[in-house]
DNA sequence: GCAATAGTTAAGCAAGTGCTTAACCGAACC
DNA sequence: GGTTCGGTTAAGCACTTGCTTAACTATTGC
């Protein structure tokens, strides 16, 4: 999933696909690379998971599938906070350790 | 970043910073490969910006840089956002053209 | 001083990625 | 019924990645 969103094209895409759906075609409008090269990022953004699509006709409809996107931002998400919850035990341990200023003992 | 991130083993070393820093073999120990290959997916990370170090002595000892991270998310969370407002403007155009129930027209 | 420790750097290689071209298939339009 | 439209698929190719080995440097402990 990080994987598929490592491409800055199939970042676009998503950045696209997530102001609304859209066909193959429309997608690959404003990408300078043929339509062969976007059905194939395409491909990786619905096996990632991160994009779901369905033909109806000729045409075939991209979405952005939300639960992707909110299961890359969790995993961040744990990173930030583990990272926010060690400097919290750093901080109380150097309350218990250092009382608030440098008087060591009370009168 | 993101392609930084794309990588499992780049993705347990952060998972492993997050939970505090720690020195390359120390990172190293778990991962079944050389301290070389280490050292390679250590510099991704640092020039992708996720990951600051600094050499002391013959040590190095490499921490997670949260500000990363945090941009990171807020991509995410920018692309979740803005889905969540298309449905929202979708619920309002639905509740203007299609009143409540199936009940045309209020008794 | 000498050996062990901690890391760095370069060369090389197999596998993976991001394209292109080209041939193709099934609607939709005339 | 043929053509255009929207998309799919396969083959091929240059470039990048993720490793390894091997040779090397700079501390540290005895």
């Amino acid at each position: 999933m990080f994987q598929a969103l490592a491409d800055p094209t199939r970042r676009a895409m998503v950045e696209r696909l997530s102001r609304g759906p859209s066909s193959v075609s429309e997608l690959a409008q404003p990408l300078d690379m043929t339509l062969s090269a976007v059905v194939q990022h395409l491909a990786v953004l619905e096996t990632s998971g991160l994009v779901r699509s369905e033909k109806v006709g000729r045409v075939r409809t991209c979405r952005v599938e939300r639960a992707a996107l909110q299961r890359a931002g969790n995993w961040i998400g744990a990173r930030r906070e583990s990272w926010e919850r060690r400097l919290d035990r750093l901080g109380e341990f150097l309350e218990r350790h250092e009382p608030p200023t440098k008087k060591r003992s009370r009168p």
